[in-house]
DNA sequence: TTGTAAGCGTTATCAC
DNA sequence: GTGATAACGCTTACAA
């Protein structure tokens, strides 16, 4: 459209051509400075405004973010870098950050950054290319601090959601601590004295917090902590915890249990279970049903997130509310003042979590079945 | 870096500079053009290319991706619009798509439209300003037609996933009315003679598919067919049939049941319920669940999807299998051949749907209970 | 208030 | 093979 070739030239492989600034200064017999103004709310007289809000109009004409970009160095797009898509729990976040971003016009390149993958590749993409003005990393692990602290080095915005690294990042957690507090408690005003936790992964800070929770509960009651521990959150992860747990009910002692196993230690089994993620709580659950164990009559179960399927299943789960979106909304919001620059310090923000009870947890009664 | 002052200017808010090519061009004594040349594998003498990388390796060089989006007008990202964040069906397709884009280098742009925003102002956006090099649609729906077809028009690169809309861009389906016929046809097998198919939303015309591969399969049998018509897909909406459903059978034909309502004209109750998703048919459990309504002994259910869930619950849910991330997956890649103009063509693919058999689905025997 | 012109970091079209 | 130089579409001093 800036020129008749060119017209010509692409015409064969994109109908209508987008108009250019030129196309709309050249309309409206004005300069490229002036319709620059407009589209920016510079001052303009008020005529010459409506002349060039009319060639506007008549060409359909939308700025290139990319040649913006260009100039002003910034995107109005920020990375998020999810560890999972199909979850329960990150698509909230998502949801929030996405809500928030969008109100200011902001775009969301998402990215997946499992665990195998070159992580650090997708960090380098994202800063070096600069095709982000920020990033928002939800879940960040170990293996991340490197990358995270690089960005943080060289001023690139960067909040984290639901956990934090040892770096001058901001980071919207929620207080792991008092979360598993409550749920330790609820289970014990029950009267359970048998209570075992299912954590998670033991390279995740949040981990150690909701171990610390479950402790300080467990010994202010004067019972016996009991921790195990599972290689990640998924629901996988539980049902195996959960299967080691009924094999050796079954089995003697005598079976080839492996010295160092969680079950050696354990000559009495849990009446209650608190595990760290729903996710755990669901697949240890599934195990139960298919031994024919009843929840919550013969054994216990709390979880941890409130994932929109504890409210689902039945019985329902009793849980540790995370505010998911209101996260990923917190996050994105900090980020968004961060690239504005109006705000450069670094901010924790702690987000309440709240015990929701449904059916999953109950009196201890038919505990003898487990614990044989 | 480009220039002292540049430098200087910038230092206070972002620490290191980034190179551009100019920088390494002038450390290696070269001129940008060649620096374009190595970065682009174009023939240059092997020793100017090395003295070149060296330059590059040592000022820690990357091209800047919007500069170069400038000029060869294209963004190496595409954008996927999908419905919801917090999807067991969406995640999947996200991962699909995800995977298949990475692998060649392209990024994904992710907007959520949910059903009220203006979902026109995004697609605007997406084509207009020209952030992306095509788009991805999963679920298209009635409202997004006129969107889609000004897209086609312009000969962008569009494809849909999950579900198809009168307009000439690709898409990727399944067979929805082989699925249907196949679920059906194992609840008749099984023994059941009054099998309702609780439908999804009327406007999206899969839902028709799914109803008609039900009716075939109910007539072939010499049965009844009995339809009920949800608001939506999601678990709310199966639960809130469900809960009419039972309403209906404990209280009398002179209840308050509004005339053209679902009830009205169904006198006996369905021994077995095939719904069109799985999280209606999670939600229909619940519901069956809390009034004490056993699956499958009372009622089979048969759903639709093969979410995660489905086989995370228990009873484990008989539903039929949908390959969301190979949906995801061949939608990407088509899309990648459109946008590379690599294959121009109009594309229809129907990936095949399997009935996966768990426990959620058995013999009518306490029927009784639920059709008294 | 408005126009001119110089960037932004690439790629592409020429010459040499 | 390689080097100037002109795009690409926008913003922004600086002038007028």
């Amino acid at each position: 459209m800036a020129s008749l070739s060119y017209r010509f030239h692409h015409r064969y492989w994109r109908l209508s051509e987008l108009a250019t600034i030129s196309d709309v200064a050249l309309a409206a017999g004005v300069s490229k400075a002036t319709v620059s103004r407009v589209l920016n709310g510079l001052p303009v007289r008020r005529e010459t405004h409506d002349k060039v809000q009319r060639a506007m109009d008549k060409l359909g004409y939308h700025p290139n973010a990319q040649a913006r970009g260009l100039t002003l160095k910034r995107t109005n797009t920020v990375g998020v870098l999810v560890p999972e898509f199909d979850s329960p729990f990150y698509g909230p976040i998502l949801d929030g950050v996405h809500s928030a971003l969008a109100r200011s016009g902001y775009q969301m390149l998402v990215s997946c950054v499992g665990q195998n993958i070159t992580r650090k590749a997708t960090y380098v993409q994202l800063l070096r290319e600069r095709k982000i003005d920020g990033a928002l990393i939800p879940t960040p692990r170990e293996v991340d601090v490197e990358p995270i602290r690089a960005l943080a080095d060289d001023r690139f915005p960067v909040v984290l959601i639901d956990g934090m690294i040892d770096a001058p990042v901001s980071s919207v957690v929620i207080d792991n601590f008092d979360g598993s507090v409550q749920a330790t408690r609820h289970l014990i005003s029950l009267g359970h004295s048998r209570i075992a936790i299912l954590s998670g992964p033991a390279d995740l800070p949040e981990s150690h917090d909701r171990v610390r929770g479950y402790t300080r509960a467990i010994q202010e009651a004067g019972l016996e902590p009991d921790v195990l521990y599972a290689a990640g959150y998924s629901a996988e992860c539980g049902a195996a915890i959960a299967s080691q747990l009924l094999a050796a009910r079954s089995g003697s002692s005598a079976s080839p249990v492996a010295q160092g196993s969680i079950l050696a230690i354990r000559p009495k089994l849990p009446t209650a279970l608190f595990c760290a993620s729903d996710n755990m709580a669901i697949g240890v659950m599934r195990v139960l049903y298919d031994a024919g164990i009843r929840v919550p009559e013969d054994v216990s179960i709390v979880g941890f997130d409130d994932v929109r399927d504890a409210s689902l299943i039945r019985p329902g789960l009793t849980t540790v509310r995370q505010p998911t979106q209101e996260m990923g909304a917190a996050g994105a919001a900090k980020l968004l003042r961060l690239v504005s620059g109006e705000e450069m310090g670094v901010m924790k923000l702690v987000l309440r979590t709240d015990l929701v009870v449904r059916q999953s947890s109950g009196r201890p009664r038919g505990a003898a079945r487990l614990s044989e």
